[in-house]
DNA sequence: ACCTCGTTTTAAGATAAAGG
DNA sequence: CCTTTATCTTAAAACGAGGT
């Protein structure tokens, strides 16, 4: 094989044409994938196979028949039904089923190569390619949409350690070496068959696959504790409610869909003439929350202060501060990857009018309405951009942590839909954000939502923790840093 | 009739930024 | 303060062609 690196960046490397068979690929040859994943994977001392030789069976949708017969055999139900699993679904956190379509039992039985049963590999090939994840072994039936692969590996390979490979940087390169298409990038079977796949003993695969699964674990258990958290929130809030003592919240509801009912004219608010602000949901919320034996209060009453990020786009630099917007904010958690950077001075700037410190909330407030987070302790200081709202909370009134809980749950996230405007791009501005009605649970059950709500911080913590491991181990072994010892320690 | 492998088109969604 | 426009990303649908 020979080939001569001109120039790394830009990329510009001479090949033998040999090497160049039915297609002429700069992207292929680029002189990184060269150095990483040619030179790189010369080195290493455990055996590589090629990703299409430890597969046992590689399917999808489509291979489920012809167009036709898919489109005469797929029936969607609305919530009930065997879940129809689309990319949307699938994130680095594991299954996210807050958007879920179905299939009924007759498509599920009829889509019998994209059925899931535990243990198969999930990857996007289109779009978002290489997004990976293990289905759970003891979950439910599911079908598998289009524009995923569905990998079972042969039993002597362990899949939790595969899919540590995908996460690595050196899967990810190979994912971006052998993707093709012009609008938008996509993977075909034939080059996911050719990644290379360092094979290290069956102790080494599970000592980094135990990692995943662990990762997994707690996982679950986060999303239990959060749900249980809820509960309490729910509870609380349908077991006491004092004598309905509000006529202004009158109203007579007539029909769901198209929202037809009548309200009393107290409760029109002179500001809010239109009918989507009326709809039965909506105030089902605001009476119970009005109607609560504790009371509520306006969160203006018990913040504090309530301010937003700067509203200039301030000048971004390749280093510097960590500058944050609306995007950054996920559920229940701070994304502080894909984020931007700012000088000192800037940071200083904006900082005069809106220091985040810990133990604020930010919540979203342009685009992505209603997430609520607070900015944990030990953590680097950062700014953040109008789209995100900063509250500075009465400590003594309010935990932190149940707030958060709260303003995330239906009933903050419902109240914030209602209260934002604007048509295409929803803004909620400050002095509305102010009028968020928060019910004042006694202090011992919001420290109790709350700290359920601590520990799922940090299992979520520990959760990144142990990815982040597994991942490093892969590229370890790759690098020929891997420790050993670590392995002997275990057994 | 069924199966496999792949490409192209459509449109939704997020965000930045300008406009009134 | 609110609406409109632009741009970018990418999910998902729509589809073609050939093989057994």
């Amino acid at each position: 094989m020979y080939y001569k690196i001109l120039s790394k960046i830009p990329s510009a490397v001479l090949i033998d044409s040999k090497q160049i068979e039915d297609k002429i690929d700069p992207n292929y040859n680029n002189a990184l994938y060269i150095e990483y994943l040619d030179n790189q994977y010369d080195v290493i001392n455990y055996s590589v196979s090629k990703n299409g030789d430890i597969i046992e069976e590689l399917t999808d949708y489509t291979a489920n028949g012809s167009f036709a017969w898919l489109k005469d055999n797929v029936s969607y139900s609305d919530n009930t039904g065997i879940p129809f699993v689309k990319i949307k679904n699938i994130t680095d956190n594991g299954f996210d089923f807050n958007d879920l379509v179905y299939v009924d039992i007759d498509t599920y039985t009829k889509l019998k190569k994209s059925q899931l049963n535990g243990g198969e590999l999930l990857f996007s090939k289109t779009g978002s390619v290489g997004l990976t994840l293990v289905v759970p072994k003891d979950c439910d039936k599911m079908s598998l949409a289009d524009n995923i692969f569905k990998v079972i590996y042969k039993s002597d390979i362990d899949v939790h350690y595969v899919d540590a490979f995908y996460k690595s940087k050196y899967g990810k390169m190979w994912v971006k070496r052998l993707l093709q298409g012009g609008v938008q990038p996509t993977i075909i079977k034939e080059s996911f068959r050719q990644i290379k796949i360092p094979i290290p003993s069956k102790e080494i695969q599970k000592y980094i696959g135990d990692k995943v699964r662990k990762a997994e674990e707690l996982r679950e258990e986060a999303k239990r504790l959060k749900k249980e958290a809820e509960e309490i929130l729910n509870n609380e809030l349908n077991k006491n409610k004092a004598d309905r003592f509000n006529i202004k919240n009158e109203y007579i509801f007539i029909n769901d869909k198209p929202n037809i009912l009548y309200v009393s004219e107290e409760l029109i608010d002179n500001t809010r003439i239109e009918a989507v602000f009326y709809k039965k949901e909506d105030l089902e919320i605001d009476s119970k929350l009005v109607e609560y034996k504790h009371g509520y209060k306006l969160l203006k009453d018990i913040c504090v202060k309530i301010t937003d990020g700067t509203h200039k786009t301030p000048t971004y630099i390749e280093n510097g501060v960590t500058f944050i917007s609306s995007k950054n904010i996920l559920e229940d958690e701070i994304d502080f990857e894909n984020v931007k950077y700012i000088s000192k001075e800037e940071h200083k700037e904006i900082s005069k009018r809106c220091n985040v410190e810990h133990g604020d909330l930010l919540f979203t407030k342009i685009g992505r309405i209603g997430y609520a987070k607070v900015v944990p302790d030990k953590l680097d200081t950062f700014s953040i951009f109008v789209s995100v709202a900063l509250l500075k909370l009465k400590k003594k009134v309010i935990d932190e942590y149940f707030l958060q809980v709260f303003l995330n749950s239906e009933y903050g996230k419902k109240q914030s839909k209602r209260l934002s405007k604007g048509s295409n791009q929803p803004d909620f501005h400050l002095e509305d954000i102010g009028q968020l009605k928060i019910p004042i649970l006694p202090i011992e059950i919001q420290k109790e939502i709350g700290n359920k709500m601590r520990k799922v911080e940090e299992l979520k913590y520990d959760v990144r923790v142990l990815i982040h491991e597994a991942k490093q181990d892969v590229e370890d072994l790759i690098e020929g840093n891997f420790d050993m010892s670590k392995i002997k320690k275990i057994n």
